[in-house]
DNA sequence: GCCATATACCTATTGCCTATAGGTATGATG
DNA sequence: CATCATACCTATAGGCAATAGGTATATGGC
């Protein structure tokens, strides 16, 4: 579709790794293998985010204090695990909400029902 | 946010420019100044695309065979109207599958676990 | 002992697509 | 007669996902 639909940034992609990987951490602390094996499984091979996307993400969340990390070595391997902290509790909850409006918000165009005001 | 969180590129927005124009022209004929309105009202206020999106986004919509456009006056206006092609329907078919697939993979990891999203 | 596979980490580069910030021109309103 | 709404347009910037590499250790098969 000409410009459209390119080989990189496939649809509606942009934001989605960053949610995922604040949402799966919120559960308990995670490092970046497991992450990308997580999505994959979790999302039922809908979403399958590389390597490549996740470690520099990780690496820009915690930068960004969203994230701590704690490295540990297990059986001989060295893994890093990250944790959310408070700001990237308040930035889950901040990314949720906007994620729940956009889709209720296009629900409504793409069933073809008008907007209805007020409430 | 470090990276994360720009100006441009708001999360979540790859791709939902082109879903909700195509969307919008099923139902009927339009032009872009009205586009940009209705995407506004019909989103709840939710979604605000300015001309400068929707505008390159129809040219290459059309470019790409999804769409057809149509000169008239109106008033002593200028308007064009774009139609949708059976390529514009079936990319849109297309979208939808996607954006569908997804907001249900991502519904799934967001509520698992009961999560109680911060007030 | 060796080699493929799984584990576990990493970075550099590409490029799409959104957002911003302009610009032109006509009709209507006060 | 100026301001706002209508109606079109383009150029530029830049974030973020995707790709394609890379290093290194453990494990199981032959």
């Amino acid at each position: 579709m000409a410009q459209l639909m390119a080989s990189t940034n496939p649809a509606f992609m942009n934001g989605v790794p960053e949610l995922l990987v604040l949402r799966l951490l919120r559960s308990r602390e995670m490092y970046g293998y497991e992450i990308v094996q997580a999505i994959r499984e979790e999302t039922g091979e809908v979403v399958n985010l590389a390597e490549g996307v996740i470690y520099p993400l990780l690496h820009a969340l915690e930068r960004g204090g969203a994230l701590t990390s704690r490295r540990t070595a297990v059986n001989g391997r060295s893994r890093i695990y990250y944790a959310l902290s408070p700001r990237g509790v308040s930035r889950l909850d901040e990314l949720t909400g906007l994620w729940s409006r956009l889709t209720q918000a296009l629900h409504q165009v793409i069933k073809g029902e008008g907007y209805v005001p007020g409430v």
